[in-house]
DNA sequence: ATAACATTGTTGCATTTGCAACATGTATTT
DNA sequence: AAATACATGTTGCAAATGCAACAATGTTAT
């Protein structure tokens, strides 16, 4: 498995190349490598639990399972992923009786509200227990301040970057 | 733009529907969306500020200028990308004269040794330099102690899904 | 009322990605 | 010495992804 080198290695003396700023020093991408590296080990995690769904597909499913009604458009703004790819994954977890889509209104203009169903519901608790004793093991390394450290410290991350992108528009 | 919802909507009194645990409500969920949330933001100023080389041909010179005599395994360790991948973004670096590759042996093994060239150091300090503004308004939000904190945050991160699966092997 | 615009979901397409298989060359084992 | 295993880089392929274009329907402007 790969391993995420933290230190930079420093550069032996060299010519008169100059020394700058570096991208790959900044939280951002610090973040963004963290998150690769234990997203690729939990999904490796996953694959070797579960073989009924995808790791997407599980994600969508719990999140259905947390907002009801949502119309297709609204689950994409909650995963992050674009109306195209979301419509696909819940052909899938239609296909295979995991949600349900009704057409309905939403400020009087058509959308496909979806759902979980019976089945979607069962597979879902299943699947959590599953990863109930990794999770555990998981949650053992963090206690409750470095949790709210943590997701503080998350969200001052996307404020900081979000403040860049507005100034743009 | 998307929105990053954190707070999960709670359910209106419903049927008999249990309430678990869910997989969204997770710190490494969290990070793993307010990562991909930053990086589409980044990405998209990116591609506003530079059309030269795409964010990851940007991360690949960024990386190889810290580090002298890489060859591509260990490029894709830094990178953590696979080694075909790493191929072909290196590939179109030396395609436009940004890095070059030398045969040479390591640990008595045939390697590809990537080095910048001095195109490559230019063009890195240009897109430095086109940062700069974005890069200080972006860490106004942070002081010293925040950085260290969310450092060491993700770190902890790291080490807790790592020992889930260094179990598992 | 008609035209221009906006919203939702779908389809087509090109890009990115990772995995498996392969070629080449080295180390280890028998 | 021959056979097996290992490391590095490349190629082919399938899956995931995002963007642009489109159809259908509702809203707003002239």
């Amino acid at each position: 498995m790969y391993f995420l080198q933290q230190k930079v290695i420093s550069m032996p003396t060299e010519t008169s190349k100059p020394t700058f700023m570096h991208y790959i020093d900044t939280p951002s991408y610090d973040m963004e490598l963290t998150s690769k590296y234990c997203k690729t080990l939990l999904v490796q995690l996953f694959n070797k639990i579960c073989s009924e769904v995808s790791p997407e597909e599980f994600i969508v499913l719990d999140t259905i399972s947390c907002h009801q009604d949502l119309c297709q458009r609204d689950l994409a703004k909650l995963i992050l992923k674009d109306r195209a790819n979301t419509g696909r994954i819940l052909d899938s977890l239609e296909k295979k009786g995991l949600v349900e889509r009704s057409n309905d209104t939403k400020n009087n203009r058509l959308v496909r509200k979806v759902n979980i169903t019976d089945c979607g519901i069962e597979l879902l608790e299943s699947l959590i227990l599953r990863f109930k004793p990794y999770h555990e093991k998981m949650c053992k390394i963090f206690n409750d301040e470095d949790l709210l450290i943590l997701r503080a410290s998350l969200k001052k991350m996307r404020d900081s970057i979000a403040q860049l992108v507005e100034i743009q528009i």
